[in-house]
DNA sequence: GTGCAACTTCAAGTTCACTTGAGGTCAAGG
DNA sequence: CCTTGACCTCAAGTGAACTTGAAGTTGCAC
């Protein structure tokens, strides 16, 4: 039976994100020795999971609802679906943003507020029509 | 000259939002009138700018250093030409993200586990090789 | 001149996904 | 048996970008 530390060790997550998840329902531990967690290696996968839903944009929250109360994941293929869809969005804005800093940045224009295709850019960024994507960071 | 509610009107910015702008430096009122911030209108320009700096995966405080001392933006292309960068390797991640998710939501599998595509992608993900977005809001 | 809506400040709260710290317990090695 | 280090709990802290609330002030229409 893995304690955590070995969990924490093959899933290369720490201790404390894997104590996080078993108090948000996401994981569970399959007993105690004396104080310390004991778990079925079967929670790797359960992590895994996790981990791939937190990449596709799902938060915690909408992944804990994944795993119905059987402790089989029960995908919704609507979900997927609507978050494929949704990261095609994320997509395009993301390539045109790409465009235009390139272009900025190999700009000629003295000041970037008199190159054209910046100043459109600008627009877009000012009307909303491009929205924020918070910071990445790693798993 | 234009007051803050004005200026919240035309960006589209609660006034709150300026205010803690002003707060970090981002932008500077030109006088007041009794306790109230007078703007030129040349801010608008300026919260475009953090607007776009925004949507491009810039921090507020990244976006401040871009702001030189002469108050004029100062943009370095070679932080433009990096952050593009930074875009394309998301780009790419979510591509691969995207294309997998549909996949899922399509596969044919009783259960996801025993889709060999959809184990691919959780062997992906549990490896870090996928990294993780935070949710995205609206501007 | 007076009422009051709208501004002001400052501190604290929000969300998300964790991390950190203090103080406690205990399994295992010597 | 006793030490010790790895685990435990629970509360609080982190960071980013704001928002909200309470309490105070004031420009402006009437």
């Amino acid at each position: 039976m893995p304690d955590i530390t070995e969990i924490a060790r093959r899933s290369g997550l720490p201790a404390s994100t894997i104590r996080f998840y078993e108090e948000k329902g996401l994981v569970a531990s399959i007993g105690r020795r004396g104080l310390r967690r004991l778990f079925d290696p079967g929670v790797l996968e359960r992590l895994a999971l996790i981990a791939l839903g937190r990449a596709a944009g799902f938060s915690l929250d909408e992944i804990a609802l994944m795993f119905a109360a059987n402790g089989r994941p029960r995908i919704n293929r609507r979900m997927l679906a609507a978050k494929a869809d949704e990261l095609d969005r994320t997509i395009r804005e993301l390539t045109a943003m790409r465009d235009s800093l390139r272009h900025a940045a190999a700009c000629p224009a003295q000041n970037h507020m008199e190159c054209p295709k910046f100043r459109r850019l600008l627009r877009a960024a000012a009307s909303g029509a491009i929205s924020v994507r918070k910071k990445k960071t790693a798993i």
